[in-house]
DNA sequence: CACGAGACCTGTTCGC
DNA sequence: TGCGAACAGGTCTCGT
């Protein structure tokens, strides 16, 4: 399901809370419960359960896709991958179909973990560099310059499309808002990173700031059933358009495979270099 | 270094 | 209606 603004509008509505459900923010942990053991990347099963309880929720950050949950002692950690999603519910709640982990706190709440799929994972960590480590840089963090990214991308000599989804290059792009970014820049997904010129490289990451900030300002995007209350879906110009005309040239926006992955196009606005 | 294939998983949609 | 194939927001690891 998450890409950043996905991830960025969860950890929003559990610092701030909703209608819902209260923030979590300066909760104390009660105890903890693991019903897929997997999900579970780091301690053990009874090592989580024993260093959870009695801990409080300081902070909730975010690092790439990550969520980091600043806790008394420890980081918890959190990847969605795929299909991973939570929740705010009152503690007496029966568990839900898909839940993998849950936290009751004691001011009668809990948060659940839910994950179809199973991919995702939770790390209980002193020191949450370890796993974040290899991330590369934040895409909204304006410590990059156009000329700096410039420089970065045409170290590679890598197609552009995996190049921005792969984490140690840039954190927190994916299948959706890669698409959409290369499509304002007006780029081709297979392009050589290397052969973009210093404006084509400037306009490519103003697009990619553009969509993440696009997505946040529309809580993310809603796909199937998967995560809710998100809007940036109506948004879209070339995600899961295949055969819809291009709204800026009215051409059919096309699909192909790109690094195993999806990929939506317009190839009228998006030329392939040297076609 | 760059890339493709396969693995990890379950659920929904597509095509015949 | 039924059934297998294809497909889905993401990483990992291994082999070339």
């Amino acid at each position: 399901m998450p890409e950043l603004p996905e991830v960025e509008t969860i950890r929003r509505m559990l610092c701030k809370g909703t209608s819902e459900y209260p923030s979590i923010l300066a909760c104390k942990i009660m105890n903890g419960q693991v019903f897929w053991g997997k999900t579970l990347a780091k301690p053990s099963v009874d090592q989580f359960i024993s260093d959870i309880a009695n801990q409080k929720i300081d902070d909730i950050d975010r690092r790439g896709k990550y969520l980091v949950f600043k806790l008394t002692r420890s980081f918890l950690l959190i990847h969605l991958k795929m299909s991973g999603d939570i929740k705010i519910v009152p503690e007496n709640s029966p568990t839900e179909k898909h839940e993998r982990v849950a936290i009751s706190f004691d001011n009668g709440w809990k948060f659940i973990f839910i994950d179809p799929r199973k991919f995702g994972r939770l790390w209980l960590v002193d020191d949450p560099e370890a796993i974040l480590l290899n991330l590369g840089f934040e895409p909204l963090d304006e410590e990059i310059s156009e000329r700096k990214f410039w420089e970065k991308i045409s170290r590679h000599r890598r197609v552009i499309k995996p190049l921005l989804m792969d984490q140690r290059f840039i954190a927190g792009l994916g299948n959706i808002y890669t698409d959409e970014a290369l499509y304002l820049a007006g780029l081709h997904p297979l392009t050589r990173s290397n052969t973009l010129g210093f404006h084509q490289a400037e306009l490519l990451l103003r697009s990619i700031r553009k969509v993440l900030q696009d997505g946040i300002l529309q809580n993310g995007s809603s796909i199937d059933w998967v995560y809710r209350g998100g809007n940036f879906q109506n948004y879209f110009n070339v995600y899961r358009r295949t055969g819809m005309p291009c709204r800026k040239c009215g051409t059919l926006i096309e699909r192909i495979i790109v690094g195993q992955r999806s990929t939506h196009l317009c190839p009228t606005c998006q030329k392939y270099p040297g076609s």
